[in-house]
DNA sequence: TGCGGCGGCGCC
DNA sequence: AAAGGGCGCCGCCGCA
């Protein structure tokens, strides 16, 4: 393999963190302050080029006229282009490079990203903490950051600092950061070519990006500047000007407590987190003390109670997702490069900047949103007494399709809840799937919900839900009452400890398989280089990481893994450690975890199968897929969606898949 | 002034 | 022995 690692240092006057990379890189003002590449993997004797461009002499001319000779053959020849963030440097290279510099234009293709290298080896994404993680020769250079921050963003006057000798610096400090991608590069496993393709396939996602209907934004966005201002000024007038903002949780909590609040509230409010008992507001919390109030169950003061209904009306909200949306978009009102490919350990995709993977999920039909927004857009005073919630139920509809155009949007059927009884290739768990089967083949039957529900002795649907997702993975009463409390359900513990004992008992499968992973993971740390095997996956210890090999044959890794007094435990990438900390911080691989990784992380392959088939995807949510196209060939779109999410993949024959499909003008749910 | 910790929110 | 875990963003607050 051939590599050119590339590191280009810029200034603009658009904030990067705000706008993102997509809308800074296109953006006019954005300028290269210098450039470091250097040759990586194969080459006989690599070359390196360091130049300076926002005041070239003749020499950084020279080198500049090198690299574009010497870049023009990489890319002809099918080198790869490596960076760190490739999107970033990618765009700098388009946007920029060509058209100031007159460099070649690069075939998409060619381009790999060092950073996705580093997520697909279960290490940490961005360059420093990696270097760190790894003890890698080279450290990112710490002086960077506030080189950046002299150089790259301009004053309160609008001036750019371009002092020769801190140009000189920041040269040095991108050499610096290209030498440390390269010991990333050479030192952990490369991307396979189907990953390479992977995080191709989620970069074309990437330049499609996701049209807002921004209008409706910035009003939203000005009713919820209005409505949070209304209620900080109720909250100050209850408090006498202690609380101004419903943000203000310490404030409002020690308000609270010096004002003799009923014993029974105080109990409710206390939480442990580390062993440390505290006292906690969040929303739960909330509901239940009201509910209690209202039912004459606690003697609260009016004014107590004002207070945090305050509070629960302003923290009813994500509403600052709209002015993310508009500090995003670009001209053509789309958000781009939201979805990070392999962000989570699990080879799951993550999403940032706007976030689209934790849009409120209880949304307005867009009957509703026809009436809402003409009247927020001209300004009509709403009259309505939960607005924030109004507008956190219209976020998902304020993604839209352009003209002309609509969304089919599919989501898979209790995916994980399939993929673990098959993953543990089990008779058990065979018998779990056949009463899927069922379903699949009559919806008319009760769904899995209700039949769990049944089978624990209740007819709460809700009840069914809880037990199906949190017992699964090795969870047990404390698993069961935590997702319990998301659904509103309260059960007394005896009632608990009962459907948990039912549900492993009526799931041996399940608690057979979690002990087979962790037989298998620990066997596989005391014989490195020998593979075993526990259901449909397998684990090898290469002497450094425990891998797993799942049946698509997507490795998961476990970085720096350790068995110490039978315990095993790896690296955790997206932990950091505390300055006192001599070593990257690790947690601990249970039978649970290993169980819930291998069945998150072959759910996920099954979305990166599709989604490397189909390039009209937009949007995607770990077991739903939103495709945006032509009105007139949705249909078609629709049979073609629906087939190729419910045909599973060779490697995953046996294993029953229902994606039903529908076409939406706005995103619901 | 910038940064990190923390509590909180939302979703799968 | 028991253990929810996987994410990212917002805003406050205290510290340097």
């Amino acid at each position: 393999m051939k590599f050119l690692i590339i590191d280009f240092e810029t200034r603009s006057r658009v904030d990067l963190k705000r706008a993102g990379t997509d809308r800074y890189c296109a953006d006019p003002s954005t300028e290269i302050l210098c450039m470091v590449a250097t040759e990586a993997g194969n080459f006989s004797s690599p070359r390196t080029w360091v130049c300076n461009l926002l005041k070239p002499t003749d020499d950084d001319l020279d080198v500049l006229g090198d690299f574009r000779d010497a870049a023009q053959y990489h890319a002809i020849a099918g080198y790869l282009f490596a960076a760190h963030n490739a999107r970033f440097d990618q765009q700098i290279w388009e946007y920029v490079a060509v058209n100031d510099w007159g460099f070649s234009e690069v075939p998409a293709d060619s381009w790999y990203c060092t950073s996705a290298q580093m997520r697909v080896n279960a290490l940490p994404a961005n360059l420093d903490d990696a270097t760190r993680a790894l003890n890698a020769e080279h450290r990112k250079d710490h002086a960077g950051q506030s080189l950046i921050r002299k150089l790259s963003m301009p004053n309160e006057m609008g001036q750019f600092n371009e002092d020769p000798a801190l140009l000189v610096q920041m040269a040095a400090y991108c050499a610096a950061d290209v030498a440390a991608t390269k010991d990333l590069l050479n030192n952990t496993r490369l991307m396979t070519p189907t990953e390479h393709a992977d995080w191709l396939a989620n970069e074309r996602i990437n330049d499609r990006g996701i049209r807002i209907d921004r209008s409706f934004a910035e009003a939203a966005t000005r009713q919820a500047a209005t409505e949070t201002a209304a209620i900080g000024a109720e909250l100050s007038s209850l408090t006498g000007g202690v609380v101004t903002k419903h943000t203000q949780n310490q404030r409002i909590k020690k308000w609270l407590l010096a004002r003799n609040p009923p014993d029974m509230m105080v109990k409710l409010m206390t939480v442990f987190k580390d062993g440390q008992q505290k006292q906690s507001l969040a929303s739960d919390i909330r509901t239940q003390i009201l509910n209690r109030a209202d039912a004459n169950e606690i003697d609260l003061a009016p004014e107590l109670y004002n207070v945090i209904a305050a509070l629960d009306e302003g923290n009813k909200s994500s509403v600052a997702k709209y002015q993310r949306m508009l500090d995003r978009a670009e001209v053509d009102d789309r958000v781009r490069g939201s979805f990070m490919y392999a962000g989570a350990s699990t080879i799951r995709y993550t999403s940032r900047g706007l976030q689209l993977h934790n849009f409120k999920r209880d949304c307005l039909p867009v009957a509703e949103m026809d009436t809402l927004r003409p009247m927020l857009i001209n300004g009509a005073a709403l009259s309505q007494s939960a607005v924030l919630e109004t507008l956190a139920k219209a976020l998902r509809p304020t993604l839209i399709p352009d003209d002309g155009n609509v969304f089919v949007v599919a989501d898979w059927k209790s995916i994980e809840n399939r993929a673990l009884p098959w993953l543990s290739d089990s008779e058990g768990g065979e018998k779990k799937l056949d009463m899927f089967r069922e379903i699949d083949a009559d919806p008319t039957l009760h769904d899995m919900y209700a039949r769990a529900a049944k089978d624990a002795g209740t007819d709460d649907r809700q009840v069914g839900k809880v037990i199906e997702l949190s017992l699964g993975f090795g969870g047990a009463n404390g698993a069961f009452s935590s997702m319990a409390k998301n659904y509103g359900v309260y059960l007394p513990d005896h009632q608990v400890s009962r459907i948990v004992k039912a549900w492993r008992l009526s799931n041996k499968w399940a608690e057979t398989f979690w002990n087979e992973l962790e037989k298998a993971a620990k066997n596989a740390m005391r014989s490195p280089g020998s593979v075993h095997e526990a259901g449909r996956v397998s684990y090898l210890f290469n002497g450094d990481s425990l891998l797993c090999e799942l049946p698509c044959g997507q490795l998961l890794t476990y970085p720096k893994a350790r068995l110490q007094q039978g315990e095993l435990t790896a690296l955790k990438a997206n932990w950091k450690p505390s300055p006192d900390d001599d070593e990257w911080p690790r947690y601990s691989l249970w039978r649970g975890l290993l169980a819930e990784n291998v069945t998150q992380a072959t759910c996920a392959s099954l979305l990166r199968q599709v989604i490397r088939q189909i390039d009209s995807v937009v949007l995607h949510c770990h077991d739903e897929i939103a495709l945006e196209v032509s009105a007139v060939e949705a249909e078609d779109w629709c049979a073609l969606l629906n087939k190729t999410m419910e045909t599973a993949p060779a490697w995953a024959t046996g294993l029953p898949l229902s994606a039903p499909v529908q076409i939406m003008t706005r995103y619901g749910k």
